[in-house]
DNA sequence: CAGTTTCCTGGCCATCCGGCCAGTTTCGCA
DNA sequence: TGCGAAACTGGCCGGATGGCCAGGAAACTG
């Protein structure tokens, strides 16, 4: 190894709790072959720290409903989830309506990116 | 300082890449203050590296349907658009079908998602 | 056994969505 | 000056969506 033709790694920070920044911030900077990103630059990695206080616990959803949810995020319609699940549209309805009140969302687009934000499902 | 009441910062590595993840994970694993978090252990941080072959160029998007695809994700209704952007139902619909169309999503849902997962609009 | 939860199904209906057609204006660029 | 892209508007319509009502079957728990 020793190729001095190794480009430093550029690193940025995106930590929404200052002090953990701020530590995260002078360890990493003190670092050879490791740089942290200027503002706007494109950056090789990026080390995230979300504030946690958004999603207490997560939200009790039913096996059921993790099952529509999934295929939600998938962007099947009421018709497909039925088939995929073989179940009836109207049971598939049931589960949405249930979804759109656990999540407080006002549609199944609202309740997709709701449950995303909270890390219900991973998009 | 020299409090040795200070914890580690424990990090956790989410990179697509397999070079540069090891790269990483030497230069942060000899880190004073700094430890990589063990298999399924909480971590403070994660230090992500999303595989950009995902996302070619940003598509073409104009800025009108930005402003949509944003309302979209709030989980508003073609209504609440145009009243929020000032412009018909009419128009909404219209930006609308050129992103499903852009986005390549099946519905408005679909389309959310694609854009997320694009890192197009941010959840 | 009674009660609760989860899952499932049906009908009815107002609204929303998305695709199709057509048209106008405004802007920048060749 | 003419041409295309972007933005905007309208009507029409089949299908999807979501809310409301009602019910039934299975499993788990006190």
């Amino acid at each position: 190894m020793s190729e001095d033709t190794t480009p430093e790694i550029v690193l940025a920070l995106e930590i929404d709790d200052p002090a953990l920044a701020d530590r995260l911030a002078t360890l990493l900077g003190s670092v050879a072959g490791l740089r942290l990103a200027a503002a706007g630059e494109t950056a090789a990695a990026t080390v995230v720290a979300r504030d946690p206080r958004v999603m207490p616990e997560d939200i009790a959803l039913t096996q059921r409903e993790l099952d529509v949810l999934a295929l939600m995020a998938e962007g099947a319609s009421n018709k497909m989830i039925a088939r995929r699940l073989d179940i009836s549209v109207h049971t598939v309805k049931f589960h949405v309506g249930s979804l759109l009140d656990k999540l407080d969302a006002t549609g199944r687009t609202d309740a997709v990116a709701h449950a995303a934000r909270r890390g219900v499902i991973e998009l």
